[in-house]
DNA sequence: TGCTATCATGGGAGCGCTCCCATGAAGAGG
DNA sequence: CCTCTTCATGGGAGCGCTCCCATGATAGCA
């Protein structure tokens, strides 16, 4: 059906081997030679077999993307989305290909092998593990390449691309603190969760900087779903806070619902901010304050970082971090309505 | 590194061909032999080599799903997510893997290649095209199984999953009719898309079965993202609908926004249905009207479809289309209310 | 008992490629 | 003019598997 290396060889007038060198960018082939293969493999629309390349040479230009579905709620909020977009977008330009998996529990055994065996994969991405997920000793034993989108505070030989959720949540919270508001709250992501967690302590780190006393009353935990930002609220209508940092846009979404529901006011008798800066965070009602996190860059670097990984093998685990931004919009209130 | 397969014979005291006969559940083999191979490769952690075996074989249990970016405005609605879900599951479950190729128009070509020859890939489903996906044909020429989530008017000899566009919108429309509401609007989707299309006529085939006039006024067209919704509302608004049917619920909720903004009340004022049962159509202000349709279940099914059409090729198209349902919450109004 | 069907098993060929080593031609240097 | 290097090229081996055919062994039947 299609063409092979010796098909373009013999049409070409020349070896099996030099053509797979025309193909592979090998320098030492005449330039006549090169651009008659060329010829000929663009003429009869050749495409090397990647079976048979990977067999041989042991590389495969694909990347696996493993994202777990324990928190199958992440894939209601455009996390995902955006995340996927990036890796692809680089691997479309790195001429690497993704293999997708999302990791149902049920079949994680067959495919933690298949991943990690099986030769089809030459690196792994593994999306916002839990802080114990069994991928990830699986994956270190094999030593197979991989990175992960979110940083694991248990493991420091690990590469990951992230941002600083620590100090984006510390700066957020701050600066509720700074436009006047008194009692802060937050509704938190799982404890489970790195960013969850991450943002959490940057709650608590902005508290303390401020001199302001950690009230447990103020602290709900949620699972980053619109919904769980939802009932988180409703929760914490009663104790009655000025202000709430949610750990989502998602939940924010959530949050603005349950305050209207219950007729309060945002910002005027409660003000909230987010995490994400997902597309709709510019059209909640009020338009929500939140944490500007670039996914699909983060996606887009891990992808290429990962690449790299694997054309230059190194010991050292490589960590990039990429900068937040404060966006400012309504829901936060404004230091002068104040 | 990994285990190969002659190493399992060696050590089970039987031949290569044997074990792949035990792995591949090759009936002709002795219960006895099975066992202890068996237990051999369980012990040695045995996985087969991807790529080897589809070299000989020329199967790689992989299916490729190709998703056009041209439409980026999809990826922030949770239709592909849901899709993607659906395929994904249905592939753990049936022991297939999931190549994933964003279309992103500067690659196009590349990828057409890529994925249609080198074998990678025994079958591809395709989700959401344009009437006029390039695609389509090198597909269709390349003779690779393939499937399509959302039918093609054009082609009657091409395998799909889809719901019943036309219908179902038709029935949305003849209940907003049925229910009281006169001047029936519409916000339709990209007519170069199906799904925009055929919503489109099950509006217009309502309206001429109950006899109502069509008024182009009361046509706005957008892209079904929540940004066009909003924007197509604000036209909409001047004209002054009793109700408006919107062709997917992101769209509505941009609808409802500008709505909000307007000061107009909804049902009061201006009824709204939508399109999809986004898992946020039930939590707008208010609660949307609208047309489920299985999305994840339409992966689910693509992807089965698909592996059954590769190890059983037929000459004909296979063909499945979905029920939706009419999901009526508080946004369109009730009989009783007006 | 002899002859053919049936079954379990082994071994060779080959899938399309890459990688290594061998080869011959051409150029460099004394 | 001969040897030494450099360069372009060819061919063999082999990646790990599947598939086909051959081979014994066993069973079935007259």
């Amino acid at each position: 059906m299609s063409t092979t290396l010796e098909e373009i060889a013999r049409q070409a007038g020349v070896s099996r081997s030099t053509v797979s060198r025309v193909m592979n960018d090998h320098p030492s082939v005449d330039q006549d030679t090169r651009a008659r293969v060329r010829s000929v493999a663009e003429r009869l629309n050749y495409q090397p077999n990647v079976a048979a390349r990977s067999l041989a040479a042991g590389r495969t230009n694909i990347l696996g993307l493993v994202i777990p579905m324990g928190v199958s709620a992440l894939f209601t909020d455009p996390y995902f989305p955006l995340l996927i977009q990036g890796i692809s977008s680089a691997c479309n330009a790195n001429e690497h290909s993704v293999m997708l998996w999302l990791a149902e529990p049920e079949y994680e055994r067959r495919m933690i092998r298949q991943v990690l065996q099986g030769g089809l994969i030459d690196g792994v991405i593994l999306a916002s593990a839990l802080m114990d997920d069994p991928m990830l000793e699986a994956m270190r034993r094999r030593g197979l390449p991989f990175i992960m989108v979110g940083r694991l505070p248990t493991d420091n030989d690990i590469s990951y691309v992230d941002v600083d959720n620590v100090n984006s949540a510390r700066e957020m919270v701050s600066y509720l603190l700074r436009i006047g508001h008194r009692r802060v709250a937050t509704i938190a992501g799982p404890a489970n969760m790195i960013a969850g967690s991450d943002r959490f302590m940057g709650y608590r780190q902005a508290l303390r900087a401020r001199g302001v006393a950690f009230d447990p009353a103020l602290v709900v935990e949620a699972d980053f779903t619109e919904e769980g930002g939802y009932v988180a609220m409703q929760r914490l209508i009663p104790v009655r806070p000025d202000a709430v940092f949610v750990a989502s846009d998602a939940m924010a979404v959530g949050a603005l619902r349950a305050l209207r529901e219950a007729g309060l006011r945002v910002p005027g008798d409660i003000a909230i901010a987010g995490f994400d800066d997902i597309p709709f965070a510019a059209r909640t009602d009020p338009p929500l304050t939140t944490v500007r996190q670039p996914i699909q860059r983060m996606g887009s670097i891990a992808a290429e970082t990962l690449i790299d990984m694997i054309s230059h093998p190194h010991p050292q685990p490589r960590r990039v971090i990429l900068p937040t931004e404060l966006v400012i919009r309504e829901s936060s209130g404004s230091p002068v309505s104040r």
